[in-house]
DNA sequence: ATGAAAGCGCTAACAG
DNA sequence: CTGTTAGCGCTTTCAT
């Protein structure tokens, strides 16, 4: 037995009569093993309870069967949907995944880049707005990579990303149908490539209808409820404050609903809200949250499938993809009350709702 | 340079103009080397842009600093925050933490188990309810283990834990105190160990007031929104409907609310409602809801520490330890209403709602 | 159908 | 202060 009491590939082999060589191909049936032989070794591997060792399998074969995950906080709800997804890809491959938070954090970032280098076999990297310098190191050695919801594209790597801009845009639309002219929109103050995107696709839908977007309309804000209620504060001081609200996140959307309500606003009749994200406590909010979704854990899973495939095929030869998921709205009560075509369409609750409010 | 395009130590060490054993040394600083070497070879470390093998030093040293993390599903509130946790403690000492979600299947974390046990230096590991059995394979590999929130005890591993009982009882105390003599109690049909003291908790605590805890006042639903929903509207179907109703969850609370809602009941005049968790929806509902805390995240970082400190000592020589985290409430609008003399100390939105209320 | 032996890249005796 | 060398436990040529 070897010296730590772990049992090693060589005490099967003693104890089984034949050499290591056989047991590796017992176990990896990388070659044809007589029957009586197999089931020798089989029942001795029973015996000692002998399972391989993974790490030295790892060094010999130069696959790790790990990739990185490195994100700003796992306990994010977005990010943490997307490492279930990334895990749902992985686990049927029989890789696993190494998670690490940031913080946002640059040296933090690069510190764990550094680490896992040679540990993993490939990363998929998610931070609000990466730069090529960040990545280096892993385009350097070679490593496939997978960037979520980045901005910039390949090559080296591949991407995959929320239809940020038609998502702004649809929000936008979405408000236009429902009545509303004077439409505003919340966003966070460390402006993240995905916002941009999302205000630049609301400020695109108002053009389409004609309005001109006033500047006024969009604002910032700390990325947090109590920001999205100050925000919302600060739009009702306009001379014409405006009758809908589209927030760059669920949670700031959460906040301008409190203050909304503070301030004796009806939602969605005085004013109608909107997030983004379809986090959980959208459906939970009083009224609940219209929002448009993300999909992270398809996020997360769509990662996974791109990086074993960079990791089978070498990441070198392979041609950089860009996933992009579409926008998609779920429509819940925070942004009824113009459309009364609506009561012939909605689920039980809804309709009962909008009959309450006559 | 090594044959995968990849630069190793031995590369470093011929460039230097020395042996291995120096860079090693460099590195390690395990023992002296001369100054002008050492400029040396860190000079060459930089031009080569050279990087340690991790699984090569993890097979020598035979340690592979990192953790396994397995829990039900990363993607629940509660083991996103812990896995946070565990990570801030692990950072620190160069740990990671490889993550897996079992979806609480047996057979996929005893996979999950035998495939990390070769990897890992120590699990953390929660689930429901632990068995002996699931574990045994880690204390046969004399690998160091956390269990978080289980309810057996050693030996052969740590235990962290929240004080459930405790929060139970104070649950219900919180109710008695404001006057509520008729309090209910919604627990999850799946029971876990943590729920069923939670539930003894409350139990206790009705005896001590010497209400005597009728059966029909104690239902199980499923453990979701719904769940709760259905609850609540049973419990309404009593002869006399509680006044007061603790869930066992935060999503199951939310779910009375609704139910509470539609049913024309007002909140907390009608019926007063706490849940256990304080998730970020708890602070989000309207109104917000009185809950007690598990800091999950605390429960991570000590998890961490422990395992640390039985990796670092040798898991044998290491007295099992269990740390339980004391119950905290989190006192919020779902509760308020009896106890006028909370308008002195009350926080300015809470007593204006109070206020309203008259 | 099976074995012997050469490493994967590193660390740590042991030896100067 | 520095170098030589023997493995860690496995896979995989190359032989037989």
């Amino acid at each position: 037995m070897a010296s730590g009491g772990r049992v090693g590939i060589t005490d099967v082999a003693k104890r089984a009569g034949v050499s290591v060589t056989t047991v590796s191909h017992v176990l990896s049936s990388r070659r044809p093993v007589a029957e009586a032989t197999r089931q020798k070794v089989l029942r001795v591997i029973e015996e000692l309870d002998y399972r391989p060792n993974e790490v030295a399998r790892s060094m010999r074969v130069q696959r790790t069967s790990t990739v990185g995950l490195v994100v700003p906080n796992i306990s994010h709800p977005f990010y943490t949907a997307a490492a279930r997804g990334l895990e749902d890809a992985l686990r049927p491959e029989g890789y696993h995944c190494i998670v690490t938070s940031t913080d946002a954090d640059r040296d933090v970032e690069r510190d764990a880049v550094r680490q896992l280098l040679s540990r993993v076999d490939g990363f998929v990297i998610s931070g609000a707005d990466k730069r090529t310098e960040d990545i280096q190191p892993i385009l350097d050695a070679k490593l496939p990579l997978v960037m979520l919801g980045a901005d910039i594209p390949g090559p080296g790597f591949d991407v995959v990303t929320n239809a940020d801009f038609e998502s702004g845009s649809l929000a936008a639309q979405h408000m236009l149908e429902r009545g509303h002219r004077r439409i505003a929109f919340i966003t966070a103050e460390d402006d993240f490539a995905a916002g941009a995107r999302r205000v630049e696709g609301y400020r695109s839908a108002l053009d389409k209808a004609g309005l001109s977007t006033e500047a006024s309309l969009v604002i910032r804000a700390a990325a947090s409820l109590e920001g999205g209620a100050k925000a919302l504060a600060n739009l009702r001081k306009l001379a014409e404050p405006p009758d809908a609200v589209i927030c760059v996140s669920d949670v700031m959307a959460i906040g301008a609903m409190y203050a909304a309500r503070e301030a004796g606003l009806r939602i969605p009749e005085d004013v109608a809200v909107m997030g983004f994200d379809d986090t959980e406590a959208a459906a939970l909010v009083a009224p609940p949250l219209t929002t448009m979704a993300t999909a992270s854990r398809d996020h997360g899973r769509k990662a996974g499938e791109l990086i074993l495939r960079r990791i089978q095929d070498g990441t070198a030869d392979v041609e950089p993809q860009r996933v992009v998921f579409p926008a998609k709205l779920i429509q819940r009560e925070s942004t009824l009350g113009r459309w009364r075509g609506l009561l012939r369409v909605l689920p039980g609750r809804e309709r009962r709702l909008l009959a309450r409010l006559g």
